[in-house]
DNA sequence: TTGTAGGCGTTATCAC
DNA sequence: GTGATAACGCCTACAA
């Protein structure tokens, strides 16, 4: 035996190539890639057969082969900040959609941390170095985020899970934020509620900010008071905003809305161990759900979001960039209000008229 | 502008291949790649002059390139169901664990999903197919569990998170499911609990057999009433479980404990609906906990795993497997009981002596 | 319609 | 110790 490994007619094991195909075919390797990917110019009865002969052997196409050839990697990243939203029930049903719509373009996912280790920097430029990656999806986008400009420099295509604050170069895939809120707002106000309170994650998030921005500007035109207190979006940081907001018996609001279920649900957990009922004394209500929030109790009043559909536009989105179509804006469904039973009347309000 | 984007000599963005450190260094790309690698038979000097002029060119390795060649993806797979575990926080915490370990090593995590659109099968086999991994993570491991022979039949190498029930050729990365269920059983006996039911989920889930079994086997010797209902692991299906178990007031369990923590947030829901309050008429607990476990109200009981730990451990045991060095059976930190305020004195019982 | 040849960037082989 | 050169599997100008 030579130290050469090449007997691929020893070898049961070896996969077979597109030469393997071509030989018992009795074509060239160049029509059987032809014929295999379905370009015209292969006479119709020689690409039956060449493709009956392929599936025969089990030939199945190499990624490695053909990525290096075509330059494209035929995957997409996301580079997510795990220490950032443990717990976080957004990301997994969004990731799920994106999964949704990749597999079956024969695209995949690769899931990057950034938290630890290197940082985030240095987790796009490696990814876009090694050419792992075609695009990136861009979420919990801050302000002036300095990722588009990097992911650009980069040479790398992108979507971004909402709208840049910034000039960017890739398409965005939106949410409007605004009706969610403002349903929200006059839901509690409708319920008598006349002192309002915001528990927000970090302001550099965007979606953070125009939630806030948002909610603020309805209850002014609504002539209602509004406090707002930014967290970290972690369950604890739920339960001290709380614990702030109900610190002054005299002066505390009848309804708190928190950016995420899990920060609501400490908020729930905290005003009850004040003494108050929730929606009794306080009503309580929340973004992003997960399905917990139905089943809880009291069940959370809701914005809800679809975050399988938002990963799935996303996906099919930045498939279409990376293949230079530009899809027509694509737009989700605003959020939607679903009313459950944490909010309630306010203290001593006499029902809506 | 032609369609194609092909102007290699135009661009000046073209990434330096080793051809072209050779080239500016004067040796050959063979001896660039030694040098590169770190491998021994290149001269001290002449290796520092390379490693100095690809750094000043900017040269990074092409992951395509070292993949055809080597045979190797660099990454591992990670297939999950969807559809079956909404909301799950295990997961995420999971998959953190994976990529902390991964990323510094240059591997990548791909993740793809099952349940939508292909088989789960059908996902494995184009993992391998394709060459995408060099290896899988097999979670949520299932009573002989198919994928076993699958994964091993298309050659890719494998780590189970739990220990199969049926002969594998992969390494596990067990945990000890029978402490904490018997620590939790205790605890809830020691409070005079004497009727105990648990929520399990789908028990072709190994380690919701393995739960189910210890719980049943725990309570068995100490003597109480168990009583165990099957779920899908939803929210929903905890709830449902919890009705049917709180449904004979005579004859009702005094402590409930769930498969996960969103069941049993479910349950506590259905408990309040029926006029019990926990913990003072009903006790619950719960496995896996996330970190709203903490702060809700009544914060739970709870059985819990270091989930990143597991994932990060998970991720090692592959690669090296990978490697072809087998680990000192790597074995995880045992779940431990953390007693909060959802469990209590049975109603009506004697505090234990 | 089909065949040929060259190259993508890297690593492995084998002479020098 | 060093340097050509041939693969890895696929795609694609270009020639026939």
């Amino acid at each position: 035996m030579k130290p050469m490994d090449h007997e691929p007619d020893n070898d049961r094991h070896v996969r077979p190539t597109i030469a393997d195909v071509a030989l018992r075919a009795g074509v060239s390797t160049g029509l059987v890639s032809f014929a295999l990917n379905n370009r015209p110019g292969v006479n119709p009865s020689t690409r039956r057969r060449i493709l009956e002969i392929a599936a025969e052997m089990g030939w199945s196409p190499d990624l490695r082969a053909r990525s290096l050839r075509t330059n494209r990697a035929f995957a997409l990243g996301l580079v997510r900040d795990t220490a950032a939203a443990p717990g976080d029930s957004f990301f997994p049903a969004f990731i799920a959609g994106v999964e949704r719509d990749l597999s079956p373009v024969g695209q995949a996912l690769v899931l990057a941390s950034a938290s630890a280790g290197p940082s985030e920097a240095e987790t796009y430029r490696k990814l876009a170095s090694e050419r792992r990656v075609d695009g990136v999806i861009l979420t919990d986008l801050r302000a002036a985020d300095e990722r588009l400009a990097l992911v650009a420099a980069l040479g790398l295509a992108a979507v971004t899970v909402g709208e840049a604050d910034i000039d960017s170069p890739f398409p965005a895939v939106p949410v409007d934020a605004v009706a969610g809120v403002v349903a929200m707002v006059d839901h509690l106000v409708a319920l008598g509620h006349r002192s309002l309170a915001h528990v927000a994650g970090p302001s550099v998030i965007l979606h953070e900010r125009r939630r806030r921005t948002a909610f603020e500007h309805a209850c002014a035109s609504r002539g209602v008071a509004c406090r707002v207190i930014d967290t970290d979006s972690s369950a604890r940081g739920g339960g001290e905003a709380t614990k702030a907001l109900l610190a002054d018996p005299e002066n505390r609001p009848t309804a708190i809305t928190y950016s995420n279920d899990r920060m609501a649900l400490a908020g729930i957990g905290v005003a009850h161990r004040s003494g108050l009922s929730v929606p009794r004394d306080l009503s309580i209500a929340a973004f992003d759900e997960s399905d917990i929030a139905r089943y809880v109790y009291p069940s959370l009043t809701s914005i809800v979001t679809d975050a399988e559909e938002w990963g799935a536009l996303a996906a099919r989105t930045l498939l279409a960039a990376i293949a230079g179509i530009e899809l027509a804006e694509p737009r989700l469904a605003p959020a939607r209000l679903v009313a459950r039973e944490s909010t309630a009347a306010a203290p001593g309000a006499r029902p809506a008229s």
